[in-house]
RNA sequence: GGGUUCUUAGCUCAGUUGGUUAGAGCGUCUGCUUGACGUGCAGAAGGUCAGAGGUUCGACUCCUCUAGAGCCCACCA
């Protein structure tokens, strides 16, 4: 106990240090490896997994600094936590990657051969793949690394190959020639959900088709000249008068000269454009639709990277599909066929990856049938045994699911898991299975691999890797995941584990909050709006990032962040560091002793306590019901209002007093609720507690905060007595510097406190004065006011504060008129209801009773207030 | 076009099943080297709860409509 020890600790918290140091200590020890152990509830989380080559996002901070809260509230509460972290290979992302690196390198991946490239893709995985899992370290989450996952690693590809085998076999898995979305960039078909529709400002063309044995023509509008190359016919409504002469006569489209037929057909629009639409079947999905009505042919005439093949004209091959549009419009303008151009915005379809316009396509893919899959998922939802926080999200859910069409899963790409099906070079059987056929110089392997999620989908249960691990660890308990994603991955695992597991894949889904820029902009790379969270960590320390996050995030409600908004956290960790070291500094003079814990109380004591009780009881019921923003307002509340303002404030009288036992009881009892609260801030702020928890005593090696356990409510120490006499103090003190601010009284001039009203003990009196910084305080039913004094009314006491020479009576006039202006019409108010008949009858009886309290209470502070208002005229 | 969420203080947001004198943080103003903290302490100002109807004894809260914003879904060329 030395004063060396005094300076030691910093007047303002630095976070560098300290996470750093906790952060290996806590992986040396391992405390958050976990382990089959049946005497324990598990309570697990699988992490989101990253793209593996991605960084640090702000929205991956918020989804996994609420995931890491779950999972530290629930491991200090006793159950076994598991949090699998892990990344995902990312097919079409890394591939993307990897061949654009190749490139600049004067590499084509076509030249170098499949194997080859998987090299590379490999090689890029190693070297990229640690950085966010290693961003993810710093930000303190508790994860079991030993269990860290990979969707490309050996178990979980043979996994994901033998689903695919298993749905085959079951029929589920179909090969068909569709039209699918296509991204020219990396030449495959993407899924529905991989497309994003964007307003584009383009134009509509009015293009003159002759008709042929005759001097007319038929106009159509489109969007998408180019693709008159393929046209193949042209629609107009059965109702259409315009045209009804012209259907079943032919048109000679012009440039490719070729003959289509006028046909009708009720999907066409009359209002729209001209009301003759231009037929492309093999390139628009509802052209494509009706073409098969009709037994159109159908000519595609793009190659896989949109550019045109040879089933257009020689001088129109090999143009990249803008380049042709162009082409064609002039061609149009120059024979004198172009009628008009109009502005036009419309919905684009662009490929999520790629960043272009996807290409309506045909191809042969494989897909997933989903019915069958769908509907139980649906079920599970839609009876609870699922729920999705905050709830509304289950009718978005369930329109996907009542909606959705088969999933193509096949991917035109190398990096990921290889379609498992083998063609007979001769016979072009089919075989499927998860070992190649014996005889394969026969055989050659399907080219294309799965679609991403349909690996991730596995990822609830096939993180686990044996049976037994399967049945104590699944259903996993929280998935915590950003809403976009909802089709993407939690539809389809909660499909997955119904389809495999026979149950379902989580009991809860907490979606979080979208963080944008203060404009309320999407957090986006392009805008550079997004800050980078490691910064902000450099800057604030995680602990504060976390708080701030979790601080502004409220279920279900988008979060506008800019990292000054990070003020929060970081001046909340420095007041409990501030706490803190008012104890601890305390404690170099101050004798702590255990023995004296529970000696001593006043009723200031059972006040603190009683309200950590009912801290503790809103904590659990906020963070039972996913309410995490709610949980850490309510501490922070108690952290900073309570126990600093009040509590901390208030010890002092008694620690600076003269007798060692009172002292003594006094600190002991402070460090050990201070150490409850520290459990309390635990889960949001990991680093700062285990530092403060650790400078508070010498722990043995390997304990941690982390695993100290949770303070468990105990109803007999809510004490309502304690609460109103602190209510009584705290309100005579605000009334206190209250007058003094009105009245500019510096805190450095002591000043007496008349009370006129029910008896006050010493021990209210002793810190009314330190707390009011008052000399000395009378009280009796008789006072009489002092002359040239400041007054007030609380809880139906009078309050005097003399204050001759200092007071201006026309600023205590309207102190105390501003006082009566609020009470009256606070007055009126509760007088009006309580004329009305129909309340006094209706209202619940001790609605009324407490109408007619509140009413009595007001007259009577009202009548004082005129009183002492009186007495200044 | 369908669905969904939202509109409360200058800003960002709380407000649980209808009954409060409508709250917090930031910002603003005033005072303060108060024996943990100026990343702090004390005090103050600031709101017709988007608008209009309705239900009710009583509406920020429930219903309808209107206006505005966001998100998701959808094949109008």
């Amino acid at each position: 106990m030395s004063e060396a020890k005094f300076v030691e600790i910093p007047k303002a918290y630095n976070p560098d240090s300290v996470e750093d140091k906790w952060r290996s200590y806590w992986e040396a020890h391992k405390l958050y490896h976990s382990e089959i152990d049946r005497n324990k509830k598990p309570y697990t989380i699988v992490i989101p997994p990253p793209n593996v080559t991605g960084i640090l996002t702000m929205g991956h901070i918020l989804n996994n600094t609420i995931q890491d809260a779950f999972v530290r509230y629930k491991r200090m509460k006793g159950y076994n936590a598991c949090w699998v972290p892990g990344t995902d290979h990312a097919s079409i992302a890394t591939e993307t990657k990897v061949t654009d690196f190749l490139k600049e390198q004067g590499i084509n991946k076509k030249d170098i051969g499949r194997d080859e490239f998987l090299k590379h893709c490999w090689e890029w995985t190693h070297k990229y793949g640690g950085i966010i899992t290693r961003q993810l370290r710093k930000l303190g989450v508790s994860c079991d690394w030993e269990r860290e996952r990979f969707t490309m690693d050996p178990h979980y590809y043979s996994k994901v190959i033998e689903t695919f085998v298993a749905l085959y076999k079951k029929g589920l898995i179909y090969r068909g020639f569709r039209m699918v979305n296509w991204c020219p960039v990396s030449k495959s078909a993407i899924s529905d959900e991989e497309v994003l529709f964007r307003q584009v400002n383009g134009k509509l063309w009015y293009l003159k088709y002759p008709v042929k044995e005759s001097n007319e023509f038929i106009i159509v509008a489109t969007t998408r000249p180019e693709t008159m190359l393929g046209d193949t016919g042209v629609a107009v409504n059965p109702n259409d008068e315009r045209y009804k002469d012209l259907i079943g006569k032919k048109v000679l489209l012009p440039v490719v000269n070729r003959e289509i037929p006028i046909f009708a057909d009720e999907y066409v629009e009359m209002a729209f454009g001209t009301g003759a639409v231009k037929i492309t079947p093999a390139h628009d999905v509802n052209d494509y639709e009706m073409g098969k009505r009709h037994n159109l042919g159908c000519i595609n005439i793009f190659n896989p990277d949109a550019s045109t093949n040879k089933n257009v004209p020689a001088d129109f091959q090999g143009l990249d599909r803008f380049d042709a549009r162009k082409k064609v419009v002039d061609m149009f303008e120059e024979l004198g066929l172009l009628h008009k151009v109009e502005d036009y915005t419309n919905k684009v379809g662009y490929s999520e990856r790629g960043g272009v316009p996807i290409e309506p396509y045909l191809s042969e893919q494989w897909f997933l049938k989903m019915d069958e899959l769908a509907a139980p998922a649906l079920k599970a939802v839609e009876e609870g045994r699922i729920h999705f926080h905050p709830d509304h999200w289950t009718k978005t859910y369930a329109h996907w699911m009542k909606n959705i069409n088969d999933w193509c899963i096949s991917r035109q790409l190398w990096w990921g898991h290889r379609i498992p099906v083998w063609y007979h070079k001769d016979t072009n059987e089919i075989y499927c299975d998860v070992n190649p056929p014996e005889d394969i110089e026969n055989w050659k392997q399907d080219e294309d691999v799965l679609d991403t999620w349909s690996s991730s989908w596995l990822w609830a249960h096939d993180v686990f890797t044996t049976k037994e691990e399967q049945q104590y660890y699944y259903p996993t308990d929280t998935l915590v995941t950003a809403p976009d994603i909802i089709f993407f991955w939690v539809a389809r695992m909660i499909m997955a584990g119904l389809e495999f597991m026979g149950d379902i894949p989580f009991k809860d889904v907490y979606f979080t909050s979208v963080i944008r820029d203060m404009q309320g902009r999407k957090m986006s790379k392009s805008l550079g709006n997004s800050p980078d969270p490691l910064d902000v960590i450099d800057e604030y320390g995680a602990d504060a990032l976390r708080f701030s996050v979790l601080y502004l995030a409220p279920l279900g409600q988008d979060v506008l962040f800019s990292s000054e908004k990070c003020d929060i956290g970081r001046n909340f960790a420095n007041k409990i560091w501030n706490a803190g070291r008012y104890l601890l500094m305390n404690a170099q003079s101050v004798e702590l002793n255990d023995e004296l814990k529970d000696k001593h109380l006043d009723f200031a004591d059972k006040w603190i306590i009683s309200r950590f009780q009912n801290t503790l009881r809103q904590i659990n019921d906020a963070m039972d019901k996913f309410e995490i923003n709610n949980a850490v307002k309510i501490i922070y509340s108690y952290v900073w209002n309570d126990f600093c303002d009040w509590y901390i404030e208030m010890s002092k009288s008694r620690l600076y007093s003269d007798n060692e036992n009172v002292k003594s009881a006094v600190l002991t009892r402070a460090l050990s609720l201070f150490e409850d609260m520290l459990r309390l801030v635990h889960p949001f702020m990991p680093y700062l507690t285990e530092e403060i928890w650790h400078l508070i005593k010498e722990r043995k090696e390997g304990q941690s905060i982390s695993i100290s356990g949770f303070p468990e409510f105990n109803i007999s120490l809510v004490d309502t007595g304690a609460e109103h006499e602190i209510q009584f103090v705290q309100e005579i003190v605000t009334a206190i510097r209250n007058i003094r601010g009105e009245m500019n009284i510096p805190p450095s001039r002591v000043i007496d406190v008349y009370i006129r009203g029910g008896q006050v003990t010493e021990n209210e009196k002793n810190y009314i004065r330190k707390l009011g910084r008052v000399e000395n305080i009378f009280n009796d039913k008789n006072l009489e006011k002092p002359k040239a004094s400041a007054s007030t009314v609380v809880s139906g006491s009078d309050i005097f504060i003399p204050l001759e020479g200092v007071i201006d009576l026309e600023v205590e006039r309207q102190r105390l008129q501003k006082d009566i202006d609020r009470l009256q019409g606070s007055l009126a108010g509760v007088s009006k209801k309580l004329s009305n008949e129909n309340f006094v009858n209706n209202a619940p009886p001790d609605v009324v009773a407490k109408e007619k309290q509140k009413k009595a209470g007001w007259e009577d502070k009202l009548s004082k207030l005129n009183v002492m208002l009186d007495d200044l005229r």
